[in-house]
RNA sequence: GCGGUUGUGGUGAAGCGGUUAACACUCCGGAUUGUGGCUCCGGCACGCAUGGGUUCGAUCCCCAUCAAUCGCCCCA
């Protein structure tokens, strides 16, 4: 259907855009605090940064991804998350030639070919934060603050920040392999999703809704005891500052995260209200990122905040006041020659910076006034004959109705000063 | 990708296999000769998501499609 936007796409109307200028405002104001810099990628890119960055195997790429051949037999991607893309800026514009650790923002769409849900579209609003440069578990603290902070500042309550560490190319072969051999000995027992996750990614299966009760869980390989002492220590400093900054955590030791490239802390930020798309920020770090991507070693961290999901969240809180904008002065007139008077007046008070508008469908004179009522309007400006010879303007006070006949050329001074 | 629920005008919603598809709000017009918010009167579904089928006849029955929504999955 023409009249139909596509499956999981989503038009803002004007009676919403308060809400997300709202978070874009908040979102500049605190990276600005924090530091970060924003920076605004393609919204496609080769396929092949997001086969390399985000990693084959994962849903996202293999089943998730907007991809086609442009006209110059390029295989393109409409962009499912903007880590990838912001390395590859990082890297292509050498932005750590200046600086020991680049500090990113970034707000803008991502796309993903989900079954479209409530808080879950195809095309969606992300806005995420990137360090890269600095392996110091401070940064990864630093990062998990400012989601925290920007979710809290909105006036979002029930929120609950679950870290993990996911260990690094040191450990966690270790831990899978642990996982893989325990749960082959309890092969029968598990789910048939599960079973194939066994192969896969082990990981998953320690979040399985369905096999997560069951009691083998309980003695599963637990990652802490596999952990390397890089892993281990920079875990334990992370926790330190989190305490430090007076945020509650929970350590969640079944948390993953869903793409490839996380290493060491992973977090989530989840508001439950939401139901099943409750995660309203995520992320962690991701060391072995760039190099993947072909820049040289370099350690990084970073979240992203889905931005429907926290809108949706606001909503339920009932933090979405309707702010309506009044206008100072509403146009009404009768008559071919006052209409043009009327136009005049128009333009001139807009120059002056009032606010005004007019009917333009020339209608009935009370059809005018309703509408100046409906609008808002302080003051309804009228202009028939009379006003027209006269060079005058007939100014009503919509609030108070006391009216009265002025100069059309005080009537801007009489507009500011009442 | 899998399973469930739903789909009536701008909005919220009644409704039954068979004359003009309730009601409320919004909107439009009128009651006023150049004036709103109150009141009163009147109007507004080429038709009940779309396309097929069953039937003498379907908005109400069946099928498909599309869409929304819930759960799974995944993730933000």
């Amino acid at each position: 259907m023409l009249t139909n936007a596509p499956r999981g796409t989503k038009d803002i109307l004007p009676n919403q855009i308060d809400g997300w200028i709202r978070l874009e405002n908040k979102i500049r104001e605190l990276c600005a605090l924090y530091g970060y810099e924003e920076i605004r990628t393609p919204t496609f890119e080769h396929t092949e940064l997001f086969l390399r960055g985000i990693g084959e195997g994962t849903d996202v790429v293999d089943k998730e991804m907007y991809t086609f051949t442009d006209r110059g037999d390029r295989s393109i991607t409409l962009r499912p998350e903007n880590t990838a893309s912001v390395v590859r800026a990082y890297l292509q514009n050498k932005l750590y030639a200046n600086a020991g650790l680049t500090k990113l923002f970034y707000i803008g769409s991502m796309f993903r070919y989900d079954r479209p849900q409530a808080g879950r579209l195809r095309e969606f609003h992300q806005f995420g934060v990137e360090a890269l440069g600095e392996k110091n578990p401070a940064v990864d603290a630093e990062i998990i603050l400012l989601a925290w902070d920007f979710l809290k500042s909105l006036g979002l309550n029930d929120l609950k920040l679950k870290i993990n560490t996911v260990g690094c190319p040191a450990c966690r072969p270790i831990f899978k392999r642990k996982l893989t051999e325990y749960f082959t000995e309890e092969a029968d027992e598990l789910c048939g999703d599960c079973r194939r996750r066994l192969e896969k990614n082990p990981l998953r299966i320690l979040d399985c809704k369905v096999d997560g009760l069951k009691e083998f869980m309980e003695d599963a390989p637990k990652i802490e005891t596999c952990l390397c002492d890089d892993c281990r220590e920079h875990f334990n400093a992370l926790k330190k500052f989190l305490t430090a900054a007076g945020v509650e955590f929970e350590v969640d030791n079944r948390l993953v995260r869903g793409l490839d490239y996380y290493t060491k802390t992973a977090f989530e930020i989840q508001y439950a209200p939401l139901g099943a798309q409750s995660a309203v920020a995520g992320g962690g770090r991701y060391d072995g990122l760039i190099k993947e991507i072909g820049g040289d070693d370099t350690p990084a961290v970073g979240f992203a905040a889905g931005l429907e999901r926290i809108l949706l969240a606001l909503e339920l809180q009932k933090l979405l006041p309707e702010q309506d904008k009044k206008i100072a002065a509403f146009i009404v007139s009768s008559g071919a020659a006052a209409e043009t008077y009327a136009f005049k007046l128009l333009i001139d008070l807009r120059r002056k910076n009032i606010s005004a508008t007019m009917d333009f469908g020339k209608k009935s004179m009370k059809a005018q006034m309703k509408a100046a009522a409906k609008s808002g309007a302080k003051f309804a400006l009228i202009i028939g004959e009379d006003e027209v010879a006269a060079e005058t303007v007939t100014i009503k006070n919509l609030e108070t109705s006391a009216q009265e006949v002025i100069p059309v050329a005080e009537v801007s001074d009489k507009i500011n000063c009442l």
